[in-house]
Formats: C-alpha cells, structure tokens, sequence
DNA sequence: CAGCGGATCGCCT
DNA sequence: GGCGATCCGCTGC
C-alpha cells in the first residue's frame, strides 16, 4: 500500500481529535508512544487507522486516509468485496489492510502493521481536514500530487 | 443511566 | 451530489 492522503490530530488544543477532553480506555494508545497504532470505529460500521507520532503522554496522531493497493492487491479485493476503490477512504484502507479494533494499540512493527520507506514528496497538496465540524481552519490533510 | 452524534461508505439520481 | 445505514463510546444529569 502506497500512502497518499493522511491527516493530522492532535490533542487538548485540537477540537476535532479524540483526545481533545481526556485520556479514555478508546483513545488510550493516542498517548502512547510514536509508531502506536490507534483504531477507532467509525459511525458504527467502519474502522479508520491511525499512527500515533507525540511523545508519550502528548497525543498526536495521523490517520490514514487514503492509499493505493500495491501488493497483496487480491486479498485486498477479497475483503472489499469489489474491484476497485480498494483504499480510497479511511474505512476502505483499514478494510483493505484488515485492520480492526483488536489493532488498536499496538505497535508499528510487532507483526500487525509496518511503514517503511518515510520521506516528504516532492509537490503535495495541504487542504482542510474533511469530515470534521470542528477546527476546519487548520489546513492539516496532506495529499500527494500524483494520485490526488 | 440514557441520549446523542460522529475523523464514513455506497447506492441512488 | 445527496442521503440513509448503524452502534458504541462519551457526556451530562
């Protein structure tokens, strides 16, 4: 999976992140250490993934929202349960990687998840976070400029 | 302890 | 482009 559009959360300073009240048992691992894996339901039905990258104690996180299926691309279809649109949405990336709630703090490279190959693009894209109704003036989602 | 509303998706037009 | 589905965690009383 080739990442191209994430978003970043933050904390008590952050109205539209899980840990802008309080520490609870389900954003927990967001005060965890960088590279913890946040999973949170979404509307009832979906799951949306994120990776903490604060210090301990200081919730920060990105969720991944949006990449292109590289490798293992028929299992993604498998559990997409359809050709296309494999990962374009939090809910579908989450779906297409079959992560769920059970994920939910652990930590990057323990066998659950890997990222590899961090850098910074050339020409991405900064907008308003979506979804949201809360601090949508923070320009805080990223996007690549090749995949949109 | 009950009510509320959401970091969405897919199908319909 | 617009709306209904669908539950559980959090907040307030």
């Amino acid at each position: 999976m080739l990442l191209n559009e994430v978003e970043a959360y933050g904390g008590s300073d952050d109205p539209a992140s899980h840990a802008f009240r309080s520490k609870t048992k389900r954003n927990e691992p967001m005060f965890g250490a960088a590279g913890t894996v946040y999973v949170y339901r979404s509307y009832g039905i979906h799951w949306c993934l994120n990776i903490v990258t604060g210090n301990v104690g200081d919730p920060e996180a990105v969720l991944l929202r949006g990449g292109t299926v590289v490798e293992g691309k028929d299992a993604a279809i498998t559990r997409r349960r359809r050709p296309d649109h494999l990962a374009d949405g939090p809910g579908k990336l989450a779906q297409a990687l079959h992560i769920t709630g059970d994920s939910s703090g652990s930590v990057l490279g323990d066998g659950v998840l890997t990222i590899s190959g961090l850098g910074i693009v050339d020409g991405y894209q900064v907008t308003p976070r979506i979804g949201i109704t809360k601090a949508t003036e923070r320009e805080w989602r990223f996007l690549s400029r090749d995949t949109g």
